[in-house]
RNA sequence: GCGGGUGUAGCUCAGUUGGUUAGAGCGCCAGAUUGUGAUUCUGGAGGUCGCGGGUUCGAGACCCGUCACUCGCCCCA
C-alpha cells in the first residue's frame, strides 16, 4: 500500500494506483484468460472511449442513482461540453451499439476491458479508478443468453482457481408486471411499518423501495423477514424464464443460491440478477455482477432490444488469485562483455540472440562480479560472456548460473548452443 | 458524504513517564575480488519523523487542524 505522502503534489491522487511487477503481472494473466474464454463463447472484443457526453450516463443509471448524483467525475471540455469519465462500462456500450447502427448485426456479443471512475471514498477492493473486464450480449431476449453468460462467469472464475472462494447468488427481478406488482406491496408493507425502518431506509421507500430488502441494519432486517416476496408476484412468464435459467444451471452443474433480497434499483433491469460473491474482501463482496437490462437501449432511444451482461473488478479479482497462478516472467539470457573493448561484439550477439526469440539482460557496467550479480538477480538461465580472451580464438564463454558449468563456444554455435541448451532445460522442469 | 484506527529510511518496523548528534533488519551503492554470481566480511549513501500550527526550557512522542492510507456505513466491481 502506498505510505503516507510526502509532499503535496507527487503522490498519486487519491483513490488511484500504479499497476507495476506483479500486480501488473496479475493483470495481465486475468485479462489474457477472459480474452481467451470469451472468445471461445464467441464474443469479440469492443473497446468504447473512457469518457461519453454526461447524458449518456445520466439517461442510463437514472438521476437518483448514487453513481450520478454523487460519484461521477464530470467536467466541462474547451467547447462548454459536460462529459463524464465512465462509471461503469455497459452505458457505453449501449450507446456504441446505438451509434454503430448494430440493430442490424444482431445478435452482438461483446467482451471489454478498462478503467472506471467513481468518486468515492476508497477502501480496500474499491477505487476512484479501478478497472473492469466486462461481457455483454445484445438482442437475445431468450433465456438462452442468461444461462451462457454466467457459464462464461463460472468458467473465467474456475479458470482463475476461485472456485471455491465465491458463491453465485442469483435472483429473478421478473418482468415489468410482476416487479410493478411487487414493487406496489412492498411499499405498502414498509409504508405500514414505517416507524420500525431506519433513516437509510426511509430515503430508500422513497427512492428505491427494493434496496431495502439487502439493509444491513437490523431493525431493518426483521422487518424484512415478513416483507411480500417477490417469488408470490411472479406471474407466468417469469416463472417460465426463470425456471429455464435454472434448468440450464443445473445442466452445466454450475451451483448457485436463490437469494430473493438480491436486488436493482433501476427500472430497466429485468429478470436474471446475479452476483458471485466472497467473503474474502472485507466489505466489498461482489467480485462480478451482471444481469439483465432489456429496457436499456430503449430507453436511451434506440430501438427495443434484449440486453444481458456482467462486469467483473480486476483489482478484487487480483486480490484473490493465488501468486502461483501467475506466469512468472521468462528467465533471460545475461548478455556480458568483460570491458569497454568487447561491447561492440556483446551488442551483436545481443542483437543476434534477440531476433532468434531471446530475453536478454544486458550488462551495462561493474566489473565481472557485479555484472553476474545482476544477472543472477534478474533469474538469468545462462550468461554469455563476452572477452578479449575468447573472441581472440572466435570464442565466447557460456555459463550456466544454475550449476555454475561454463563452456567456452565458437561464436556461430552461439545460438544453437543456447537454444539447445535452454530446450533441455525445459525438458528438466 | 458519515464514524473508528494508523502515518518514523526504498520495504518491514523499534524508539521508555516529553530530554542532547533518530535506530535495526532487509534492500541499494562500494570494497575485500581490476575475468566469474547465489555464501561471507567490511564500509557508505539514504530521514524536513506525512504536512501546518500550538503547548513546553525542550516534541518523533502531548494538543488542534489538514492530507493520505486503512476498517466500517452509504453504495458498488
Amino acid at each position: 500500500m502506498a505510505k503516507a505522502q510526502k509532499g503535496p503534489k507527487l503522490q498519486p491522487v487519491r483513490g488511484t494506483h500504479d499497476i507495476m511487477g506483479d500486480k501488473a503481472r496479475t493483470f495481465r494473466f486475468i485479462n489474457k484468460v477472459f480474452q481467451d474464454i470469451a472468445k471461445r463463447f464467441g464474443h469479440e472484443e469492443i473497446s468504447t472511449p473512457i469518457f461519453e457526453f454526461t447524458e449518456v450516463f445520466n439517461r442510463t443509471l437514472g438521476e437518483t442513482s448514487d453513481v450520478v448524483s454523487k460519484e461521477m467525475y464530470t467536467f466541462e471540455d474547451r467547447g462548454g461540453e459536460s462529459l463524464t469519465l465512465r462509471p461503469e462500462y455497459t452505458a457505453g456500450i449501449a450507446r456504441a451499439f446505438i451509434s454503430n447502427g448494430l440493430q442490424q448485426s444482431l445478435p452482438c456479443k461483446f467482451f471489454g476491458f478498462g478503467p472506471m471512475f467513481r468518486y468515492e471514498r476508497p477502501q480496500k477492493g474499491r477505487m476512484r479508478q479501478f478497472h473492469q473486464i466486462d461481457v455483454e450480449i445484445l438482442g437475445v431476449p431468450e433465456p438462452q443468453a442468461d444461462i451462457e453468460v454466467l457459464a462464461l462467469a463460472a468458467t473465467l472464475l474456475d479458470k482463475l482457481g476461485l472456485k471455491d472462494d465465491v458463491t453465485l447468488e442469483i435472483n429473478s427481478l421478473g418482468d415489468k408486471e410482476s416487479r410493478d406488482n411487487y414493487r406496489d406491496a412492498l411499499v405498502e408493507y414498509f409504508t405500514a411499518h414505517k416507524d420500525g425502518l431506519s433513516e437509510d431506509s426511509l430515503t430508500r421507500l422513497e427512492k428505491n423501495p427494493m434496496r431495502i430488502l439487502d439493509s444491513k441494519d437490523d431493525g431493518d432486517r426483521a422487518l424484512v423477514e415478513n416483507a411480500p416476496r417477490i417469488s408470490d408476484y411472479y406471474n407466468e412468464a417469469t416463472k417460465a424464464f426463470f425456471d429455464e435459467v435454472r434448468v440450464g444451471l443445473d445442466a452445466l452443474d454450475i451451483t448457485y443460491v436463490i437469494n430473493e433480497r438480491l436486488v436493482r434499483g433501476l427500472d430497466y433491469y429485468s429478470h436474471t440478477a446475479f452476483e458471485f460473491i466472497t467473503t474474502k474482501l472485507g466489505a466489498q463482496g461482489t467480485v462480478l455482477a451482471g444481469g439483465r437490462y432489456d429496457g436499456l437501449i430503449e430507453k436511451m432511444g434506440g430501438p427495443a432490444t434484449a440486453g444481458i451482461g456482467w462486469a467483473a473488478g480486476m483489482e478484487r479479482l487480483a486480490e484473490l488469485v493465488a501468486p502461483d497462478l501467475v506466469p512468472a516472467p521468462a528467465r533471460p539470457i545475461a548478455v556480458v562483455p568483460v570491458g569497454a573493448t568487447c561491447q561492440a561484439k556483446a551488442i551483436e550477439i545481443a542483437q543476434q540472440l534477440r531476433s532468434a526469440g531471446h530475453r536478454i539482460e544486458m550488462s551495462y557496467r561493474g566489473n565481472m562480479a557485479k555484472r553476474l550479480k545482476r544477472a543472477n538477480k534478474v533469474h538469468a538461465n545462462e550468461a554469455v560472456i563476452i572477452g578479449e580472451d575468447e573472441l581472440a580464438r572466435g570464442r565466447v564463454m557460456i555459463k550456466n548460473l544454475n550449476d555454475g558449468n561454463q563452456q567456452e563456444v565458437v561464436l556461430d554455435e552461439v545460438l544453437n548452443y543456447l537454444n539447445l541448451y535452454l530446450s533441455l532445460e525445459v525438458k528438466k522442469l
